[in-house]
DNA sequence: TAGTAAACCAAACATTTGTTTGGTTAGTCA
DNA sequence: TGACTAACCAAACAAATGTTTGGTTTACTA
């Protein structure tokens, strides 16, 4: 069908992308490096996507898309808060460091790179970060600790897996998000 | 005296280029736009500088030193080991999120940006990362937990400051360290 | 006062960038 | 078969980029 070979090429220009984007940056990598990476000549790109921004901007919404779903599948069947934020800092740092790349460029690439986009980008962020913060609002806390900060602070631990995550590193993806919260647990929880 | 004319200048173009690189980014900022800050012609900046490179490498250099600093001044008179990692985490989120633009450099370009220097900027970031694992190193932790995985969490919660913090969040910049220590403390703590 | 060197200007250069335009091919359908 | 369209090519374009080159100003010195 015509759907289908254009879709096969129209993903294939997006994973090809996202692999680019996410592991070199949005500006360091050239329309250029995406056409030669798919076979095709740079103006090509044009006919799928009608700009460099607006290819990103499909990049994160299929991302967002994908890292809401493992996401909610992971927590869902789950009943302690304590066990669904683990699952949750589990898929999260499973988007980061390994998953599909286009989950990664969500973490890579910052909104404010493509001002075109910022807002929808800074949109599509929050929509998943605000699947951690129910979470985090789930757990019984003592009362001197702000939930805000703490949410804050596994965000940015789960994130910053990204810079410093090997698949050889003794540790899987998924294991980390679950020791993070063991770090947490036994000191904040009530 | 010639060589205070020169300096004076040369600290504003380092000045000026730390504060575009930290809000904008490196790639994001033009040789153009940190000559129009100190009021001079592009070409100029190559007087002082032999490359935008290399202007990026003696940010760093200004910043490690600077971090550094303040980071000893913090810990050195401290004792106690907890006491010790929130004075100093307190000192990085400052760094992270105000102190001098020269600070904020390290925590917002990353290493592979700059092929050229990144062996040494790299270098440069484990020279101070090394100040925070000492720090790590002398807690007296519970068997099961992992140091090396427990200062790469702390490390990255205070990296990630960089993207929300904000002067009128009803926290200071040195309280989020400490407030980050506090929720590890008596969980992980011996 | 003539000379010297630091500090900068003015203008260009080569390259890379995202993007556009007009043409071409291959498959589909009436 | 012949029109039609999706998908791509080939080539160029305009703008921005880091950088270079040769000249000019300014201040200090011998």
């Amino acid at each position: 069908m015509k759907a289908q070979r254009s879709n096969s090429r129209n993903d294939a220009l997006l994973e090809a992308a996202a692999e680019r984007f996410a592991t070199q940056g949005f500006r360091a990598t050239s329309m250029r490096d995406i056409a030669k990476a798919v076979d095709m000549l740079p103006g090509s790109i044009y006919y799928h996507f009608p700009s460099k921004d607006d290819l990103l901007l499909a990049i994160y919404e299929a991302g967002v898309e994908q890292i809401t779903a493992t996401f909610d599948e992971a927590v869902a069947p789950l009943e302690d808060p304590w066990a669904r934020l683990e699952a949750g800092m589990a898929a999260l740092v499973g988007a980061v460091t390994e998953e599909s790349s286009q989950t990664r460029v969500i973490f890579k690439v910052m909104p404010d790179e493509v001002p075109k986009h910022s807002r929808k980008l800074i949109a599509l962020r929050d929509k998943f970060e605000a699947s951690i913060r129910e979470l985090v609002d789930e757990l019984p806390l003592q009362p001197w600790v702000d939930k805000h900060l703490l949410r804050l602070m596994i965000l940015g631990a789960g994130n910053h897996a990204q810079l410093w995550f090997s698949s050889d590193g003794g540790y899987a993806a998924d294991e980390i998000g679950r020791e993070f919260c063991r770090y947490l647990k036994d000191a904040v929880s009530r």
